[in-house]
DNA sequence: TGCCTAATGGTTTTT
DNA sequence: CCATTAGGCA
C-alpha cells in the first residue's frame, strides 16, 4: 500500500486519489478533512509529479495554511515550501501587486485595515458634513461592507429601504466619496481585495490566462464560509482542466452575516459541471455522546442537506450543564472544574472557553486570574493595534507610499512637532482641491519658503520623510524602523513620558523590531511593501502560540477548525446565544450553527454553562436557559445538581426583588468595592451584604428604583508598601507592563506574587509583587 | 498645543 | 460598566 494511502479510510482515499475533474467534499466536522486535503496535495507532487508552484490552496486563516503546509512536508519534504498557500485575502493582495497597474493603482497600493476605513470614513462624513452620530463612521463601514460582501449595488440597497430613504441616500452618497477617497489614497479595503482581483481576471484575459495555466490544482477549505465573490473568483481561476477540489460542511455555516454562501456547496456542481461529490461523514474526533447531542442540535435546522455524523468512538461522558446564578457565578463555577480537570491531568491547553461575544471574556479572565490559571485570550487587544505599533507602521506605510493620507495625518504630528489642526485643515483643502497626497502638498508648501511657522514645521516633517524614502530602498526593513523611530523623535518622545508608561510602549516597539528582524530571516528578499502587506493581513489566530500551557479563551467564530479535549460553552442564555438580532430577524440556525460548531470542537467532555443574569451596560438583566440546551436530549445532558434556586436576596445581595416591570436592581457590589465582594456574595453571605440598605450619603441613587449602590465599610489597613492582599483591587504599575489593576495576592512580603490585568495589554498575567508599585 | 475632566454611547461574530 | 471623545483650561 502506498505510504502516502496508509493511514486513510476508503472515502479519503478516493478523494486523495481523484484529481481530474471538479470534486465537492461534504466533511463533516472531525471527520479528517484536513488530514484527506493534506494527503491530497501530497500525492499530487510526489506521486502525479505537479510542480509545487501550480498547486493553489486557500484556507480560512494563515494558521491552517501553515499547518497544512507543516504537514504536507511531513509526507513530501521540501517540495511543499514552493506551494501558493493561504487566505483567499493574502492570495489576491498577492496577485494584485503584480498588476496593479492594469486597475489604476501602484503597485505597492495600501492595505486598508478596519480601523484605517473608520478614519477615512470618518473624514468623508466630515467633508459631507453629515453629523457623526447618526452616521457613525464604523457603522457605515459595516453596512457599505456588508453590502459589497452580499454582492449587492449601492442602488439596489437605497431603492430597497422603504424606511429612513434619506439616511440611506445620504449613506450612499458616504459610500461613493469613500470610494473616491480610497482610490485617490492608492487603497483597498478587505473587500476590495476580493472584488478588484474579480475585476482583474474578469477584464484582462491574458492575466486570466496566466493563472489557468499556472494554478493546475486548486483546493478550497471551508467552501461553506466562501461569499458570492469568492465563487466567481474560483471559477475564473480555474481552467478549464477544472481540477479544483472544494470542501466543506453545510452545518458549519458561520459567517452569513460576512456574505458568506452555503449555496455555493449547493452551486459548485452548477458552476463546474460534472462535479463529482464526496461524503465524508464517519468522526474520528468526538465521543458518540457529543456527535449525538450535536445531531440532535443541527437536526432543528430545516435548511440544510439531510445527513448524519457516525463513530466508533467510545460513547464517553454525558455533556454537562453547569446553571450559575451571574456571569461571576458561572466563571467560579467553571475554573473550579478547570482546576479539577486540570488536576486529573488534562493539559490547560487542551481545553478551551468558548463564548458568543468577546465581551464575555472578562469575568473569565478575572476569575482565572484570581484563581492562578494560566490562560489567554485569543483575539482580545491585538498586538497590530496598539498604538504604538500602528504609529510605527503609519510611519512606514508613508515612506512606502506617499499617497498614503492616513497614515500621513496619523503621524504628521506624532510627536507634537507643531504640524496642528489648523495646519492639516488647510493641506487637506488644497490636497482635495489639486487631487494629490497630502505629502505632496506639504512638499510644495515646504518650497515656498512661507515664513508662517506651520508652514516651517511641515517643511521640516518632509524633509524627515523624504530622508527616509531615499533610505528605504537599500535597507532592511527593521533597520529602517529603528532609524524612523529614531529621527522623528518617536522613541525621544516616549521616554520623556511618566517612565513605566514608556517602558511597556518601548517594549512592545522592541517586540515590533524583532518582528520585523524575523520577517527578514524568513523572507531574505522581502521589501518594505511585502512586509506591511504581511502585517496587514495577520490575524490573532494566526498569532496564537500553543507551546504554553495556557487555558484559551475565545468566540465561538474563532474556534472553527480548532479542536480541544474539553470544551465550555458558556453564556448559553436566550439573546445571548441565540444572539438576540439574530432571533427576531429568522437567522436563528446560523447561530444554532454556531452552536454546532462549538459542541464539535471537543473530544471528550463538553460543558455547557449558563447565567440567569448578566450585567449588560452596567445593568443587570436576567434570561432564560438558551433554547439550544433544550434541544440536547434529557439522555446525553446531565444537569447536574441544579443549584439549589437561592432568593433574589441571597443572589443580589440583600436586596429585594424587583416588582415586575420595574427597573433592574443596582447591580451587584463588584468592581466598586474591590475584587472580595463579589465572591461572598456569591457565596451567599447575605446577612453581611445587607449591612447598608439604601443608607444615606451613597453617591449615585438610581433614578426610579429609588436603591442605592450598596457600599462595604472600606478595610481600616491603609495599603501598605509591603505586598500582600491589601493590595486586591490597588493601581500598579510595573516596568515592562505598564499600569494595571490588582486581582489578587497570592502570599506577602517579597515572595508574595500578584495577579494583575494590565491596562496596556489587557493582559492578565502573574507577576512578583515586589516588582511592582503602588499609584494613588 | 496638550492635558485634564465630563459626558456620552456602545455589544455581535472577522478577513 | 467601560472606553472613547469633546470641550475647556493652562
Amino acid at each position: 500500500m502506498d505510504p502516502i494511502l496508509e493511514s486513510l479510510n476508503e472515502v479519503q482515499r478516493e478523494i486523495v486519489t481523484s484529481c481530474d475533474g471538479p470534486m465537492l467534499v461534504l466533511a463533516g466536522a472531525g471527520s479528517g478533512k484536513t488530514r484527506a486535503v493534506t494527503h491530497k496535495i501530497a500525492w499530487l507532487l510526489s506521486r502525479l509529479h505537479y510542480m509545487p508552484w501550480r498547486v493553489l490552496a486557500m484556507t480560512f486563516t494563515n494558521k491552517a495554511a501553515g499547518e497544512m503546509r507543516e504537514r504536507v512536508k511531513k509526507l513530501v519534504g521540501l517540495p511543499a515550501e514552493g506551494l501558493d498557500m493561504g487566505t483567499f485575502h493574502s492570495m489576491c493582495a498577492r496577485m494584485l501587486r503584480r498588476h496593479a497597474d492594469l486597475l489604476g493603482y501602484t503597485s505597492h497600493f495600501l492595505i486598508f485595515d478596519a480601523d484605517d476605513s473608520a478614519v477615512l470614513m470618518r473624514q468623508v462624513v466630515d467633508q459631507l458634513n453629515l453629523d457623526r452620530k447618526r452616521f457613525a463612521p464604523k457603522a457605515l463601514c459595516g453596512a457599505y461592507d456588508s453590502l459589497r460582501s452580499h454582492g449587492k449595488s449601492v442602488e439596489h440597497w437605497v431603492k430597497s429601504s422603504r424606511h429612513e430613504g434619506e439616511w440611506r441616500q445620504k449613506a450612499a452618497m458616504a459610500f461613493a466619496q469613500y470610494e473616491v477617497q480610497k482610490r485617490r489614497l492608492d487603497a483597498m479595503d478587505f473587500t476590495d481585495l476580493m472584488d478588484r482581483m474579480l475585476d482583474l481576471l474578469t477584464e484582462h484575459e491574458d492575466v486570466r490566462n496566466l493563472y489557468r495555466e499556472r494554478f493546475q490544482y486548486v483546493l478550497v477549505d471551508e467552501m461553506q464560509d466562501t461569499n458570492g465573490v469568492q465563487l466567481r473568483l474560483l471559477e475564473r481561476l480555474v481552467g478549464p482542466h477544472m481540477r479544483i477540489c472544494a470542501v466543506g460542511d453545510d452545518d458549519q455555516s458561520i459567517y452569513g452575516w460576512r456574505g458568506a454562501r452555503v449555496e455555493n456547496m449547493l452551486e459548485f456542481g452548477q458552476t463546474f459541471p460534472g462535479t463529482r461529490i464526496m461524503r465524508m461523514e464517519q468522526n474520528y474526533r468526538s465521543t458518540r455522546t457529543i456527535i449525538d447531542a450535536a445531531h440532535e442540535v443541527i437536526a432543528n435546522n430545516r435548511r440544510r442537506h439531510a445527513k448524519k455524523l457516525w463513530t466508533e468512538n467510545q460513547d464517553g461522558d454525558e455533556l454537562v450543564l453547569v446553571t450559575a446564578d451571574s456571569e461571576g457565578d458561572e466563571a467560579r463555577r467553571l475554573s473550579a472544574l478547570v482546576k479539577k480537570l486540570s488536576g486529573d491531568g488534562t493539559a490547560l491547553r487542551k481545553m478551551a472557553v468558548f463564548f458568543r461575544t468577546n465581551a464575555q471574556s472578562r469575568s473569565f479572565e478575572e476569575e482565572l486570574a484570581r484563581q492562578g490559571i494560566p490562560h489567554v485570550v485569543v483575539g482580545g487587544m491585538r498586538f497590530y493595534e496598539r498604538a504604538e505599533v500602528k504609529d510605527t507602521l503609519a510611519y512606514l506605510r508613508l515612506v512606502a507610499n506617499e499617497r498614503d493620507d492616513v497614515s500621513f495625518v496619523r503621524i504628521a504630528n506624532k510627536p507634537a512637532r507643531g504640524i496642528g489642526d489648523n495646519a492639516l485643515e488647510k493641506l487637506r483643502d488644497v490636497a482635495v482641491e489639486k487631487n494629490v497626497p497630502l505629502l505632496v502638498v506639504a512638499r510644495e508648501l515646504a518650497a515656498t519658503q512661507t515664513p508662517e511657522r506651520w508652514v516651517k514645521s511641515l517643511a521640516a516633517f518632509v524633509r524627515l520623510v523624504d530622508g527616509w524614502k531615499s533610505l528605504a530602498p537599500g535597507t532592511a526593513v527593521a533597520e529602517l524602523a529603528q532609524e524612523v523611530l529614531k529621527t522623528s523623535g518617536y522613541v525621544q518622545k516616549m521616554e520623556s513620558l511618566d517612565r513605566i508608561e514608556a517602558e511597556s510602549r518601548l517594549a512592545n516597539l522592541d517586540q515590533l523590531i524583532t518582528a520585523m528582524t524575523e520577517f527578514q530571516r524568513i523572507h531574505p528578499d522581502g521589501s518594505l511593501t511585502d512586509y506591511l502587506e504581511q502585517v496587514a493581513l495577520i490575524t490573532d489566530i494566526d498569532l496564537w502560540q500553543e507551546d504554553q500551557d495556557r487555558l484559551p479563551l475565545m468566540t465561538v467564530h474563532a474556534a472553527k477548525g480548532l479542536e480541544f479535549d474539553v470544551v465550555f460553552a458558556t453564556g448559553m442564555e436566550e439573546g445571548l446565544f441565540p444572539y438576540e438580532s439574530h432571533v427576531s430577524s429568522g437567522e436563528v440556525e446560523e447561530e444554532r450553527r454556531l452552536f454546532y460548531v462549538a459542541l464539535t470542537r471537543a473530544r471528550q467532555k463538553v460543558v455547557v454553562s449558563w447565567a440567569r443574569s448578566r450585567a449588560r451596560f452596567g445593568e443587570w438583566s436576567f434570561s432564560k436557559m438558551s433554547r439550544f440546551v433544550g434541544e440536547i436530549p434529557d439522555g446525553l445532558l446531565s444537569r447536574g445538581e441544579l443549584p439549589k434556586r437561592r432568593s433574589f436576596a441571597e443572589v443580589m445581595g440583600g436586596e429585594a426583588p424587583p416588582p415586575l416591570g420595574a427597573t433592574p436592581l443596582a447591580p451587584p457590589p463588584r468592581g466598586a468595592a474591590a475584587g472580595a465582594s463579589a465572591h461572598e456574595v456569591a457565596e451567599g453571605s447575605a446577612s453581611e451584604a445587607a449591612a447598608s440598605p439604601g443608607g444615606g450619603g451613597t453617591p449615585k441613587a438610581r433614578s426610579g428604583s429609588g436603591r442605592v449602590e450598596r457600599r462595604r465599610p472600606r478595610a481600616a489597613s491603609e495599603p501598605t508598601a509591603l505586598p500582600g492582599p491589601s493590595w486586591t483591587g490597588k493601581k500598579v504599575s510595573h516596568r515592562g507592563h505598564g499600569d494595571g489593576r490588582v486581582l489578587a495576592v497570592v502570599g506577602s512580603g517579597a515572595k508574595a506574587l500578584a495577579v494583575v490585568r494590565f491596562d496596556e495589554s489587557s493582559m492578565v498575567t502573574t507577576v512578583p509583587a515586589a516588582s511592582l508599585t503602588l499609584l494613588p
